[in-house]
DNA sequence: TTGAAAGCGCTACCAG
DNA sequence: CTGGTAGCGCTTTCAA
């Protein structure tokens, strides 16, 4: 804007500029109001009881300054930390870590807790740098998936006081609470089942593999065979752990090699959307059960290992708060059911 | 642990406890290594030179205090909003807005800048909570998927100097940038493919229908029987506005009755799975082509109208660092590309 | 290269 | 019911 054109208005205009650019503060208020700056902190924070004439006098004073009050300062307080929570999760593309967002947030939107997101993109090395960016927010919890095989770096903070709660896998080196799934129950049953519908060789394919919930996975999946007397022999386990080989590719291999498996358990939802496409084409596709349920899987007939990723974020961040509130107590391990939905891809019999 | 049984030990050990128990500042620092708090600041700081003695004895007495920097302290500094940024998703859970965070995130994690997510539940009463919410925090700028019809009550904050971007849909009755999918183009595209392989009854699904996008999409359908000099009568229009209403059951009945369309395009992700439930087992399906791609359409060959939601949040992400290093300039408008993926349901010949 | 002092915006503590 | 005062942890002048 030109100020040159403009006369006897420019100063009220200069004014308001000024007043426009430079954001208001609680003194601001309370000079203009007439009152002090407590008065008008005592408006905002709703504790002590304040006139209803005064209070109608700052909050008008207030919206004519655009006055907002200013939450970090807030929090500042000796030894108040934030009720900022932060969320370290994998990778913000997967379904299954987003379901768990969706969850955490519905929980503390409801709690009015802010929630701060960092991602690690499930790279180990990233995760102690995004943990260390978010204490620096003097988050009040830190929620995570783990990534790194040692959070060790944790524990000064958990001793200052900040609650760590691990999802999905537990925290390793680190006391922390966890709330992870029922994943060997759930292999287990799926493996069962199709060992019930006439199979016996059964793969497993999965990529990465050595991670918690694999281990697990593929024990409950070994467990199944061992309990029905069939040999467990890792002649069907496909563990990859090189997140750049496509597993469709392998999974195609393994499905033209001599010794076909004539069924699939597919360890996360990205195997199994693996093993579609690899089967895709095939005269006698092999059964298959997948682990995480997902969108069209039942436009697809996919049989799966359901669970509740909403309701497992939901969890966390209730334990969160729990642990803000009240430091103490012991340490708890959560784990959330999986059960077995089947939508015709599991039942499959075996053909040859 | 029990004090009891501790003899001469006791001491120390409590000791440790009251250095763990309260957090260390700057100062406990300064003074640990004697120095002052300036220093220390300076060495975290990176800018002054402090010499490299110095240095080290400050870091050491860091690691000893387990002191971290109070970045919510640093930011309180005059004039200085803080680099971080908030967003504004709407609906959790939606596939589409996850890749538009994902891209936000990676964006600003390049730069170093936190993000809070903040979620609307796409109910435009909380939008302005959630707004104030995250301004209360003095993010440096705010992006935001709008939900309500009505984004003036932003206008006070964007006159202070916060950037507002708009995404997916531009925001109304406020100055802001906006970053939109080239919607209208899409669906075109999509209707006249349809068209070229043999259509004349063309439905649009979708659900809710009258937000932004869904006016311009269901325009370029318009557009497109148009110019193909089909009538435009809105006959084989679905435009719901009722979430609780499902649209699978909507497809159905339009598929069933007497003049049913040989082709749907669907104006969503949602809209886009609904229809493909509600086309189960049909003897002769009709055309589908979807908007937004999504994780199986190529196991299920359904062709779609897609975009790229991750560039779309690193767009928007790139956008909102510009204003905040540099407030002027003019508003911007972004349409981002969106491309038709033939994978056979949209290049179904209409059958009787 | 280092230090002292004055804030940043807000709230707790104690008076009126 | 309301008002001063003294910080919270850090950074920015200005000096030394």
């Amino acid at each position: 804007m030109s100020h040159a054109v403009i006369g006897a208005g420019c100063r009220a205009h200069r004014w308001l500029r000024v007043t426009v650019q430079s954001r208001a503060t609680l003194a601001d208020v309370a000079k203009l109001a007439g009152v002090s700056a407590k008065t008008v902190s005592r408006v905002y924070a709703q504790r002590d009881r304040v006139s209803a004439e005064t209070v109608e006098r700052v909050l008008s004073a207030a919206k004519r300054l655009r006055f907002r009050p200013n939450s970090l300062a807030r929090s500042l307080r000796r030894g108040g930390p934030s009720k900022t929570i932060g969320f370290i999760m994998g990778e913000l593309l997967n379904p299954f870590y987003y379901g768990i967002a969706a969850g955490i947030e519905r929980e503390l939107a409801a709690h009015g807790s802010p929630l701060i997101v960092a991602t690690t993109d499930d790279s180990p090395d990233g995760e102690e740098h995004v943990a260390d960016a978010l204490l620096a927010q003097r988050v009040g919890a830190l929620l995570m998936i783990p990534v790194g095989d040692d959070q060790s770096y944790l524990e000064g903070e958990r001793q200052l006081g900040t609650p760590v709660i691990a999802i999905d896998r537990p925290a390793r080196n680190l006391v922390a609470d966890a709330i992870v799934l029922e994943n060997r129950t759930g292999t287990h049953t799926a493996t069962a089942s199709l060992i019930v519908h006439g199979h016996r060789d059964i793969a497993y394919v999965c990529n990465p593999a050595s991670v918690y919930t694999q281990l697990e996975r593929v024990q409950g999946y070994r467990d199944a065979l061992r309990d029905a007397g069939l040999p467990v022999d890792g002649r069907h386990e496909v563990l990859l752990d090189d997140m750049s080989i496509p597993l469709e590719d392998t999974v195609r291999e393994l499905l033209c090699a001599r010794e076909a498996p004539t069924a699939i358990v597919a360890g996360n939802n990205r195997a199994c959307v693996a093993a579609l496409r690899a089967m895709r084409g095939l005269r006698h596709p092999p059964a298959l059960i997948g682990f995480d349920d997902f969108d069209t899987a039942d436009v697809l007939g996919v049989s799966v290992i359901a669970h509740d990723p909403v309701e497992m974020g939901r969890a966390a961040a209730r334990l969160a708060l729990e642990r803000m509130a009240d430091p103490a107590g012991f340490t708890t391990r959560v784990e959330l059911p999986t059960w077995l939905i089947r939508r015709g891809s599991g039942e499959r019999p075996p053909e040859r």
